[in-house]
DNA sequence: ACTAACACGTGACGC
DNA sequence: TGCGTCACGTGTTAG
């Protein structure tokens, strides 16, 4: 019967040890999801799933950014491509940023309509590039929205010949 | 006493419900991880809490890459700058590569000046580049030479004159 | 046998 | 009050 309370005791710090190794694991996890927190901006006080979304698309964004970054002088030659997106940022109610780029052939009178549509939207350009090659040209516009909307990454992108509505494009 | 068998069905339903809940919330959880796995390279079977740190890593990796992207976009907002640069294959007589990059403030005048400089040169160019960035203009010209010729380096100044048709850049 | 990691159910707290 | 989230302790399994 001696037996029986040593084992007993030897249960309870084993069941003990187990439970501070659990509390263990969980402090490392949160570390790092707290960590993810300070790296990702807007996810302070979020909710510990939204947080690994927003984690998640953060990273997809940075994967694109810094892919067509390595290729940035590169260019579709067959396909016409416009892509408008509105970058995170615009959750603290501050100005959203907006990048827009358009590629398509070098023909007189694109870059005169091109304009005319970015006026019309009263952006204030933080950044334009406008690049040429073998006939082909793209436009990279980086603008900033007084009007913080959703912080949500809406990007629209149109492939192939066909042009998006309110951009003539002259063919 | 039927109240009492009432409320303990009662208690066992919201019980159930709970952990229902909670498994949900769980899976969610897990769901995103397993994006997060298959988003990082190198995470397929990797722990809980290792997964978040490389995840980490990998985001901070992305995000340094990301910045020094667009830190090729960047161009020196108080100094004006000319590059001329040969680069190698010209050795052989064949022809070869020049790049030619100019930093200044974006006056109307600036662009056309470089085009009539550039038009003398009788050069094919095989990429233009145009950038603004707060009323400071970066131009990069990467041609191509028939004749090799040594790759000096030349000064140019610039008179006032007009922008060409099509190529009016508002800062 | 011992450690580490996971899923589970439950109590607690906030809207 | 119910609903959602969190931390906790425990049972279970793999290396």
């Amino acid at each position: 019967m001696e037996r029986k309370v040593v084992s007993a005791e030897r249960s309870i710090a084993a069941l003990k040890n187990h439970s501070e190794a659990e509390k263990k694991r969980r402090a490392r996890i949160n570390a790092h999801l707290d960590t993810l927190r300070s790296l990702v901006p807007g996810t302070s006080k979020m909710d510990k799933a939204s947080l690994l979304a927003e984690v998640i698309t953060h990273l997809k964004e940075l994967k694109i950014q810094a892919t067509e970054a390595s290729e940035g002088l590169l260019m579709p030659l067959d396909i016409d491509e416009l892509r408008v997106e509105q970058q995170e940022g615009g959750l603290h109610g501050g100005p959203c940023v907006i990048t827009a780029s358009i590629c398509c052939d070098c023909k007189p009178g694109v870059l005169s309509d091109l304009r005319q549509e970015l006026d019309a939207l009263h952006l204030i350009i933080m950044r334009a590039e406008i690049a040429t090659l073998e006939g082909r040209m793209r436009n990279v516009f980086v603008m900033s929205s007084c009007g913080g909307g959703g912080g949500d990454t809406k990007a629209h992108q149109f492939r192939g010949g066909r042009h998006p509505p309110g951009l003539e494009i002259h063919t």
